[in-house]
DNA sequence: GACCATTTATTTTTT
DNA sequence: ATAAATGGTC
């Protein structure tokens, strides 16, 4: 095996392959390359690909790996599981569940089937959502399987009062009905697992033999089900790899526990430890910084990340009015390095909520001149949309008949007059029976009258002519004669809205991709396909040759790394977000997403935050965040406008067009305020300042010009007289005008 | 049983 | 502000 590419403890680590070794990475340092190489050293030194096992978190991850692997020793390398900590387990269970009193159809749950699941259980117990709300109740769930901890156990570690105890009866409940439907959340795919391997101790005799090797990425995100896993398949091969690096634990409140990497040494007492620490990717400020922030929190492992790249460019900073400022300051800035060479790929906006994205969105469509293309990850899923989710729920109960979830869901879509009472009295009769909703649709209840009977009759004729079609058809070929024959399609286009054009636009896309799956998977069953979509996230889809901006949160940014990254809403209360700042872990946590999301950048890195943010539809004024004083001074260019210096050591100016507790942000009767210039708008005059010598436009208002329309202005020049300001247009790109006589009005929307 | 209007909850991060 | 859930009416 070459070598000579690796430095000296990349090298190390691809040459250790017996026995424990920890890898200790920092962000950017080549661990990928190193676990690759280590991988392909496996294989070359007579190691068969099929006794090794890679975990991951993400598909991308695997993939990447699987290719980069693939490239190193060539096809031999399709024998390795090379996949993420869930797929590998749905894998095994799909072979031995029936072991556990499953069916090897299980269906496997998404947060929310399992809201559904909760709610409909509250229900029976007659519990008050509002008492006991399925969000907490879910959380507390997750967190017990996460720790492995059965209903009984988690009681007794609970408070233990009466709360808990009702909580302890849904989380029974919910395991009992979970079984009945045949279905897994999240969780259950790892302690099903594990559950198979203590319960059959020939099932792990048999998965220990095969997978003499395990390497596992992301070790910092670990909970302790995995750490379990882990441990149980290498008990014997004694062969464990694992990468990780504390300082990127950003998963704590989903059952990660940072121990399991920090404590390695511990478990695995002959570990060799091996620190990457000559990072690769960023520009020495970039590094500089990232290391400045994380130096901020205490009890990690000692770890020094180097660089031999230059200085680079210094980090911007930005303080924008409002978020639409925010986003039109971003808008230009991508615009100016897309026209000095940076590909749009390279470019990345990162925010911690999801929901900021709905503004950088309208302000990135508005852009012209040219068009961005961006593309958003996460948020709302394209499969958690109505009409998708529809159909998925079909192919669901094809598949697996026991899911009433799915039955219920579209058992009447489209409208075949199943009303709610006739459904509530199946199920009722299916419960007494003890069996699946849809056996009761072919035995209903003697009580059932003649017309909802012969609908039913009709729904469970189609349903059967379906499972025939699904055994004969190709998968894509069946999805589309399933649209047919239950009419999903047609229910909206016969409807002449936006939404549903937009809705059947998106079934088309769905019949894309199924046949997108199709063709990369030739031969896969239905089954096949709905387990990727239940562990298939969109970041998976991330492309290195696409041509748009990438939108997402810091989270799904872990592991990607951009030219050019942009991170948004650097203030107190939304980063860090409000409710870390009273807990110093939750803090540490949140600082170590602020050094991913740094260490995501190569060359250029770009920090923005607002004065005033509306979030929920309640304006915030939020102080910067405390991250922005971490970094050295020495290494920021403030962009911001004077006044606007993007530091909260720098106290915010008084303006007297602002009213914090005016909802509207001109109040009628604000001397700045002309009511009916424009419907939906207030509207200030450009000159004609009465007295007061503050300006009043800042980069980010938007504006409007008599002759040239609507605009963003992106930058100031001069002073009183000679004050010059330059207007993004969006028709017609930047102009800058004597800031005296442009004809200009500021355009501030009403809520 | 279907449809419309009103009310209500949602707001951290996700495999 | 928005979307989903609920409730009342035809």
């Amino acid at each position: 095996m070459d070598l000579s590419m690796l430095n000296p403890q990349q090298r190390l680590a691809a040459q250790t392959l017996e026995g424990p070794v920890l890898i200790l990475a920092g962000a950017g340092s080549g661990k990928t390359r190193a676990l690759t190489y280590r991988a392909a050293n496996l294989i070359d030194s007579g190691v068969a690909p099929w006794h090794i096992l890679c975990l991951t978190f993400t598909n991308k991850a695997a993939r990447e790996m699987k290719e980069r692997i693939t490239a190193l020793v060539g096809d031999q390398a399709e024998d390795a599981w090379i996949s993420t900590f869930h797929s590998s387990c749905a894998r095994i269970l799909r072979r031995d569940i029936e072991k556990l009193g499953y069916a090897r159809s299980f269906a496997i749950y998404d947060d929310t089937d399992q809201m559904s699941v909760l709610k409909e259980l509250l229900k029976h117990l007659n519990i008050d959502e509002k008492y006991l709300p399925p969000r907490e109740i879910s959380a507390r769930i997750s967190d017990a399987k996460n720790k492995l901890q059965s209903p009984d156990e988690w009681f007794q570690k609970s408070a233990r009062d009466y709360r808990s105890q009702q909580i302890h009866d849904v989380f029974v409940a919910y395991e009992k009905r979970l079984k009945e439907l045949n279905a897994l959340d999240f969780d259950d795919l790892l302690v099903r697992t594990l559950e198979l391997f203590a319960q059959h101790p020939p099932v792990l005799e048999s998965y220990r033999e095969r997978f003499r090797y395990v390497m596992v990425d992301e070790y910092q995100d670990t909970n302790y089900a995995q750490y379990m896993l882990v441990r149980l398949l290498t008990a014997e091969s004694g062969n464990l790899c694992v990468v990780g690096d504390d300082d990127q634990s950003i998963y704590a409140w989903r059952g990660a526990d940072i121990r399991n990497i920090l404590d390695f040494e511990k478990d695995y007492p002959n570990a060799t430890v091996i620190k990457l620490e000559q990072n690769y990717r960023s520009a020495a400020n970039i590094l500089d910084a990232a290391n400045q922030v994380i130096a901020h929190n205490e009890g990690r492992k000692d770890k020094k990340l180097w660089t031999e790249a230059e200085a680079g460019e210094p980090i911007s900073v930005f303080c924008a009015d409002n978020e639409r400022g925010e986003a039109g300051w971003l808008v230009s800035r991508i615009k100016q390095y897309h026209s000095a060479g940076v590909p749009y790929n390279q470019i990345a906006v990162l925010y911690r909520t999801n929901a900021q994205s709905r503004v950088i969105e309208e302000m990135l469509v508005s852009a012209a001149d040219p068009k961005i293309p961006y593309r958003i990850f996460g948020g709302l899923r394209f499969y958690e949309r109505r009409e998708i989710r529809d159909i998925v729920s079909y192919l669901r109960v094809l598949e697996n008949p026991s899911d009433d979830m799915a039955l219920t869901r579209i058992i009447n879509v489209p409208k075949r007059s199943i009303g709610d009472s006739t459904v509530q009295e199946l199920a009722r009769h299916a419960r007494e029976e003890g069996m699946p909703l849809y056996s009761a649709l072919a035995m209903p209840p003697e009580s059932l009258s003649s017309r909802p009977r012969k609908c039913v009759g009709d729904f469970l004729n189609l349903m059967n002519e379906l499972l025939v079609l699904k055994e004969t058809m190709g998968l894509t070929d069946f999805v589309e004669e399933l649209l047919r024959r239950t009419g999903l399609k047609a229910q909206y286009e016969k409807e002449d809205t936006d939404e549903a054009t937009a809705r059947v636009e998106n079934i088309m896309e769905f019949v894309g991709a199924v046949h997108e799956f199709e063709q990369q998977h030739p031969g896969a069953s239905l089954a096949d396909y709905l387990e990727n979509i239940s562990l298939v996230s969109d970041i998976d889809a991330l492309s290195e040759d696409g041509g748009y901006v990438s939108l997402m949160t810091l989270h799904s940014a872990k592991g990607l790394e951009f030219d050019t990254v942009f991170i948004t809403g650097m203030e107190e209360g939304l980063f860090p977000s409000g409710r870390s700042v009273q807990d110093e872990e939750k803090l540490e946590e949140e600082r170590r997403l602020c050094y991913v999301g740094i260490t995501r950048a190569r060359r250029k890195l770009l920090l923005s935050r607002a004065h005033q943010r509306t979030l929920y539809n309640t304006p915030n004024y939020n102080p910067a965040s405390r991250f922005l004083d971490e970094l050295p001074k020495r290494l920021i260019k403030d962009e911001s406008a004077v006044r606007d210096r993007a530091f909260r050591d720098m106290p915010a100016p008084v303006r007297p067009s602002r009213a914090p507790v005016s909802r509207s942000l001109v109040r009628p009767g604000d001397p700045l305020s002309i009511p009916g210039v424009q419907k939906g708008f207030s509207a200030s005059p450009a000159r004609a300042l009465s007295g007061t010598a503050k300006p009043q436009f800042r980069a980010g208002d938007r504006v409007m010009h008599r002759k040239f329309g609507e605009g963003t202005v992106v930058g100031l020049s001069g002073e009183g007289m000679a004050a010059r300001i330059r207007i993004d247009f969006i028709a017609l790109g930047e102009k800058e005008f004597a800031l005296s006589i442009a004809p200009i009005i500021k355009l501030e929307e009403e809520s």
